[in-house]
DNA sequence: TTGTACGCGTTATCAC
DNA sequence: GTGATAACGCGTACAA
């Protein structure tokens, strides 16, 4: 048996297909009466629209694409950063009746931006989200935003008050953390700075500094290190952090998998964490909680923030274009086993 | 400009859309000549086919999905798992024009059948791509199999002889780990088994009896603990299993994330990796490889399993439905760092 | 408020 | 080998 399509439900409630289509589509002008019939007529068939005739007629489809840097690259974001967007954009795909087709991409490829306009005209997906870092990257956003598709930026660190972007509050959040440190009674509190084409990671240095001064504490440019994100990046910084006569009590990164390398060098090096040493991310990654012991953190929003996204998006296709701003997501948190009091 | 449509491509060519369709799609009956001008005239007008008519008319989408355990879950497989095989399946889907849908369910939902069913209905893929366990799960299975729509089935364990599908040599991997170890002067060789619904898992626990046998050890059921694929179950395995006199010089775990959790406890009773205690896991997830020290492991040719299914389906879709079989792909031993010579 | 008729860009069935 | 022409299932001016 055939699925139902439009004629039948029409038909069996001895109305139009117009009127059905109005009715699947939540357009006004369709009486309660008539409504009623063609719901029940809908439900009766199982009717469900075929996408690709939608599609095909309306020049769009039902369908946003997750655009992000592909981890199987040098510096990429870790799975469980990609796993968190995903699940929060599907989540809001879903009961929106979208699909989530899954974009990872090297921005290191000269033809990023050919090959994403080439899927974009294929594809014509009702919106595009771009994630950190590449959000943050002209080369792809321009080659975006040429092909005039409905776009949402993440964490894009800054708004420009000419577009609708959603990002979380690194800034207000990472003076927290840094105060939160220094209320566990540490006065020599490092950071590790990560990668710079990620806006919103340096606004967690911005966030450092202005939790020193609330604290009252100096800021000291000896005991801030250059990290990329990577683990890597992260064990080098601690063993130059670490080897200093002043040795910080803590240390403070901004992504998890910085703070993850702090934590290798510090086992290897037989300094007790959180004892002799207190240590801090940002990201709150799945690794965050397997560490032992289990990193204390800042969870970033990003399920929510792709599914705020996602949402936009959806509404923009709906006739409903969110207006432009930057959508703030509060982050928090997250104090586990890696921090603790100062050492006397 | 708008796009250009094959009635473009067929003009400019002088021929008919027909034509130019058999062309597009490779199909025979064209003569040299001919395919040669429409083929110039696509380049010219860089023509690609709209996906959306494609599917309509041919009332079947170039796209597959592709469907897993939900990670938000309880008990689920982690982030690096899912996205191995993501990697995988986009690799192959990509330069055979597909699209790759994911679709993470949580198989102890009431309607995860009825859903999945659902969806089939609606996007009409070319092809389903099942991983473990939901690969294992009859609900889930048979669900798909109803709807008729062509599915591969990736680590069910054992081939039944009567369908196409993918796994890695558990087994056969599992006992050379196993001979790894004793060769290393291990005689107390430990096993954690992991969740039993997952077979393929299971059979890592039949490669650890036969490697035992080939090593000339013999099998001790009072050092095999059972655990359920999560680190906290690692942890209380360990627990049990460190606690006894004869405590086990090396533990083999089925999965990384058990191997994680035995680490854990490790630490935490400062018993020594890999001097005091060798460990070793199995899946290569990316936390194998952040953990300190970074765990000897069995990398599971995840993406290649997933980028292998992905293609059978889309020779599939153009005719070519592969043979009954079960398609292993060999997994191999990644020495890291937590195994080491058995202590005296 | 509701319906008619056409177009969307393909594939597929024939006839030539 | 090649080409009209009818589906495919839905959106949408426009008419009623």
């Amino acid at each position: 048996m055939p699925r139902p399509t439009i004629d039948d439900v029409a038909s069996l409630a001895g109305v139009s297909i117009k009127t059905v289509s109005r009715v699947v589509n939540r357009e006004p002008n369709v009486r309660e009466v008539t409504r009623d019939k063609v719901e029940k007529a809908i439900a009766e068939l199982h009717y469900s629209p075929n996408p690709s005739a939608r599609n095909l007629a309306s020049h769009r489809a039902r369908l946003i694409v997750l655009v992000y840097d592909d981890p199987g690259a040098y510096q990429a974001p870790s799975a469980g950063y990609i796993i968190n967007m995903q699940q929060g954009a599907l989540k809001a795909c879903r009961t929106a009746g979208f699909e989530l087709l899954i974009h990872p991409c090297n921005y290191r490829n000269r033809n990023v931006g050919k090959d994403l306009q080439e899927l974009i005209g294929r594809v014509r997906p009702a919106g595009i989200i771009v994630a950190a870092p590449l959000s943050n990257m002209p080369k792809i956003v321009n080659a975006i935003k040429a092909t005039k598709a409905p776009c949402v930026r993440l964490s894009t660190g800054s708004g420009n008050g000419k577009e609708y972007s959603v990002a979380t509050n690194d800034r207000e959040v990472s003076a927290e953390m840094t105060r939160f440190l220094a209320s566990l009674g540490h006065r020599h509190i490092a950071f590790i700075k990560g990668n710079k084409r990620h806006k919103a990671v340096s606004n967690r240095f911005d966030g450092y500094r202005d939790g020193l001064k609330q604290a009252g504490l100096e800021y000291s440019e000896s005991i801030v290190a250059d990290g990329d994100n990577s683990i890597g990046s992260g064990e080098e910084c601690a063993e130059k952090l670490l080897r200093r006569p002043d040795r910080p009590t803590a240390i403070f990164c901004a992504n998890d998998d910085m703070a993850a390398g702090v934590l290798r060098v510090a086992t290897r090096l037989g300094i007790d964490v959180p004892g002799q040493l207190s240590i801090a991310g940002c990201d709150d990654i799945s690794l965050a909680q397997q560490l032992y012991p289990a990193l204390t953190t800042i969870r970033q929003p990003l399920s929510a923030m792709a599914a705020t996204a996602s949402l936009a998006l959806v509404d923009g296709a709906r006739g409903n274009p969110p207006k432009p701003k930057l959508e703030t997501i509060p982050g928090s948190i997250q104090v586990r086993e890696s921090t603790g009091p100062a050492p006397k």
